[in-house]
DNA sequence: TTGTATGCGTTATCAA
DNA sequence: TTGATAACGCATACAA
């Protein structure tokens, strides 16, 4: 069934069946109607191929990210997804580890698909090494449709960058415990990715404005499971390492320094604070509950899908949009302002 | 960048390029490897679209899923879609929410779309109810192209299920706790989809084989928040329920049973023990951890693909799948057979 | 082994 | 308001 069927059975060319269709120049009502009925009538539905090698689009939207089946980035691609369908796009997914090459793989074998822009969900798409050219690919493919990035940034023609101002929560926060009496605080973070490298910055600059210079020393940068991070954070304790706060850069951190205290028998949060981040499911799965850092993922989706189709509308849009996050505190802290 | 300008460049017919491409048929080494050069030389990819024109497909699978943000589901779309990439197939996904009218809008949406095949993601693709054709929406799809199901069966052709055995396992595990010394065991259910059916039966099956005919008074079905079922558990406890053990379709409600223990003072595994399912990573943030039902998701999933791979190739498939699930004891429970 | 010509189903331009 | 026809870029049957 395509559209000279229909034109033939409405007794009218394909160029008008094809205008009822896209609803576009002027019909006639009488003509429009009896079209539009017998599409109705036969299930006809327009072949999306042949559209796309005609218009070059498909309204497909490429989401990158490393991997869907972290709570975090699963979070945001259903909000995207949610988001862009409701503007009657698609969404192919792809998956692509945390190795370089493969990122720059994927991101090209969208951009072959004629995708009409592609997000890249999580800051590890962002080199922050010192090689200059590491995000070459990225400037690459923003050169042909627009790129979004989510909580990553890069200053480059045609990437949009959405993020949460994860500094200055950490900042804040970290702050708020050393005023409320913490005298070593620890920072535990999952990567050097552009958001991890913020929040480090946060934290650093939270204990430099309080006299205490050794902020590096204080940054325990680790992967690893929950298991494997209490273990560290027992040994690191063992060894000497003092510590009355930790804050994560993640709520799973947050939960092995949970269990750690329990198994070192310290009390939370009497004798050590514990800040998580993100405000996941897991935040609410221990005992006490995490407080942790809300990072408005699904304000932040909708916003990026919103700058989107505003580019690819022609506007003029911010090629970076900050964020604030909210600290939700729970029971691994004191009441913090 | 078109098949005409590397024929040209390359002073053959675009037939021979097209062959170089496909990999198809004779083509003279020389010429081979000097479209080859030509097109490593201009970065040519051939147009997705007018190849789907052509062919009718795009090598492209669509996967759908009520709630990507679920964590179950979305260790399920990381594996398809690592796995169906692997066979160079895209992923086009789609979560369509709760809604029944939206699962059919969307898989119908899908299909228009001239995907090659359909994953529902979830038994609650199923409906389970009396009406005989609210499943007509899958037969209808898998009358044009494969359909997978995962973790849902219904008997149509066309449709390919891969499920774990739910029923057994929680048979299973039901049955060890009352040989262990259970008396009064809870279970509870997320919801009716078809696999919290099985689970419930097996539930009720456990109970029954041992003499105990009161099994459905002994199923709580619930939606809502770890914080409402803890409530819910209090609740039922005060209005004077008896329970020993609790066993959970889902991990979420077996952390929501461990804080009702600890709000009522309840020794966990001594006085309650606690079964969990999925293997999340929730199970592992509690204190104790969960002892959980490990239902091989990722094998489950590539099992699917593979499955199919063989039927798009014409091969002869079973139209159901059943994987044994794997019992991981921890904390909540005392050693299990 | 290579080339020619046609079809795939649209959209869009130009004429009527 | 409508219709005829040319793209769009590729794969392939058939011819050479």
């Amino acid at each position: 069934m395509n559209i000279y069927d229909i034109s033939e059975k409405a007794g009218v060319s394909i160029a008008t069946v094809s205008r009822v269709i896209n609803g576009n120049a002027k019909v006639s009502e009488k003509t429009r109607q009896k079209i539009l009925a017998i599409i109705e009538e036969t299930g006809y539905t327009p072949n999306a191929f042949a559209r796309g090698l005609g218009l070059n689009t498909m309204k497909t939207i490429g989401i990158l990210c490393a991997d869907c089946s972290d709570a975090y980035l699963a979070s945001a691609i259903y909000h995207f997804e949610r988001e862009l369908r409701s503007h009657d796009y698609d969404v192919i997914l792809c998956c692509t580890g945390y190795e370089q090459a493969n990122k720059e793989k994927y991101l090209n074998l969208l951009m072959s698909k004629h995708v009409d822009a592609v997000i890249l969900a999580g800051s590890n798409f962002i080199d922050t090494g010192s090689d200059p050219d590491s995000n070459s690919y990225i400037r690459d493919a923003a050169g042909e449709i627009p790129v979004i990035i989510l909580n990553g940034f890069v200053d480059l023609p045609g990437v949009y960058c959405v993020l949460s101002d994860d500094q200055e929560s950490v900042y804040s926060v970290t702050a708020s415990l050393l005023e409320q009496g913490a005298t070593s605080p620890l920072f535990l973070s999952r990567s050097d990715s552009y958001s991890g490298l913020q929040k480090k910055k946060g934290f650093i600059r939270a204990l430099k404005e309080n006299g205490m210079k050794d902020g590096e020393k204080r940054v325990l940068s680790t992967p690893g499971t929950i298991e494997e991070n209490t273990e560290l954070l027992l040994k690191k304790a063992a060894a000497g390492l003092v510590f009355d706060a930790v804050i994560c850069s993640e709520d799973e951190l947050a939960i092995a320094a949970l269990k750690y205290a329990k198994q070192a028998g310290r009390l939370v949060p009497k004798d050590l604070s514990i800040v998580g981040f993100n405000n996941s499911k897991m935040s609410l799965c221990c005992e006490p509950e995490l407080t942790t850092i809300d990072n408005r993922l699904s304000y932040a989706c909708a916003s990026a899908v919103d700058l989107l189709m505003k580019v690819m509308a022609g506007e003029d849009v911010p090629g970076k949009l900050l964020i604030s996050s909210n600290l939700v505190v729970r029971g691994t802290t004191k009441a913090l302002k």
